[in-house]
DNA sequence: ATGGCAATGTTTCATTGA
């Protein structure tokens, strides 16, 4: 199983891209975040000529997200939103897929450190530690991955020192991220060996993309049950490369079948 | 091996993103 996160920043302006993209690499499940759009112009005819059935939860202008599931393979039991913190931001969307947990979320940006916005994400942090609590107790199977816009390590960011107590990267961010690991979750990039300096987001000005100035801050976070089968797991930095690209790359983890 | 913000709607600027 081929699992896939990306921020397509409005899948309206994305989808010829989205499509080109799935055509080549043909995942199994796709996590999209700021999708942009109203689930009632969600592109489901498209995507459907494209081999996927959507699971759609937006809305318009911000936030959204959206499932996407392989023709052959089907989603039960969809939920969105975090139980347990009514939320009007339409950031989560959860199913099960071959037997696989799938939670895609698009994590608050937090604008910057100490606005209402930040508390607001650090609280959404906290919901959702709780319910992953809950979502790993009932599945062996889980993958929680999306936007989760927050750099782990001083490695997913190009330069440390400047970043350092800024939001994306601040310590009540990181330890939120830490409290997800400690549930049990483990990074997939993580499980590997990878490139230096590889980033999943870099700004559209200031030449961030051809310096290579981004920061990792979409992930995939595997249970352990489900890590232990993980074979791999990359960025796609090409995605990020050409004419109208989203900002972020899409991060893909291969699942090999159980034995 | 890439390109100097992008997307949206409140639209000809303001807001948000990260």
């Amino acid at each position: 199983m081929k699992l896939v996160t990306w921020n397509v920043n409005s899948l309206n302006v994305r989808l010829p891209r989205l499509i080109d993209w799935l055509a080549v690499h043909a995942p199994d499940v796709v996590g999209l975040q700021e999708t942009k759009t109203e689930d009632a112009r969600f592109p489901h005819d498209a995507l459907r000529q494209a081999g996927y059935v959507a699971h759609a939860f937006g809305q318009r202008t911000y936030n959204g997200v959206a499932l996407l599931v392989r023709d052959g393979l089907s989603a039960t039991d969809v939920v969105t939103g975090l139980p347990g913190f009514p939320d009007e931001q339409k950031r989560v969307i959860a199913a099960t897929v071959a037997g696989v947990r799938v939670i895609n979320a698009y994590v608050p940006n937090g604008q910057s450190v100490g606005s209402d916005k930040y508390a607001y994400k650090l609280a959404w942090c906290q919901a959702a530690s709780a319910a992953l609590s809950d979502a790993l107790a009932a599945h062996r199977d889980l993958a929680f991955l999306g936007d989760m816009n927050i750099a782990p390590e001083p490695r997913d960011v190009h330069d440390p020192a400047l970043w350092d107590g800024q939001v994306l990267f601040s310590e009540p961010e990181r330890a939120a991220f830490g409290a997800w690991l400690s549930l049990g979750l483990v990074d997939a990039f993580r499980r590997f060996e990878q490139p230096p300096n590889t980033f999943s987001w870099w700004d559209y000005r200031m030449l961030a993309f051809p310096k290579n100035r981004g920061l990792r801050i979409d992930h995939i976070l595997l249970s352990t049950a489900l890590a232990e089968r993980c074979t791999a797991c990359r960025i796609d930095r090409n995605a990020r490369k050409g004419d109208k690209p989203s900002d972020h790359a899409p991060v893909v983890a291969e699942i090999a079948d159980r034995a």
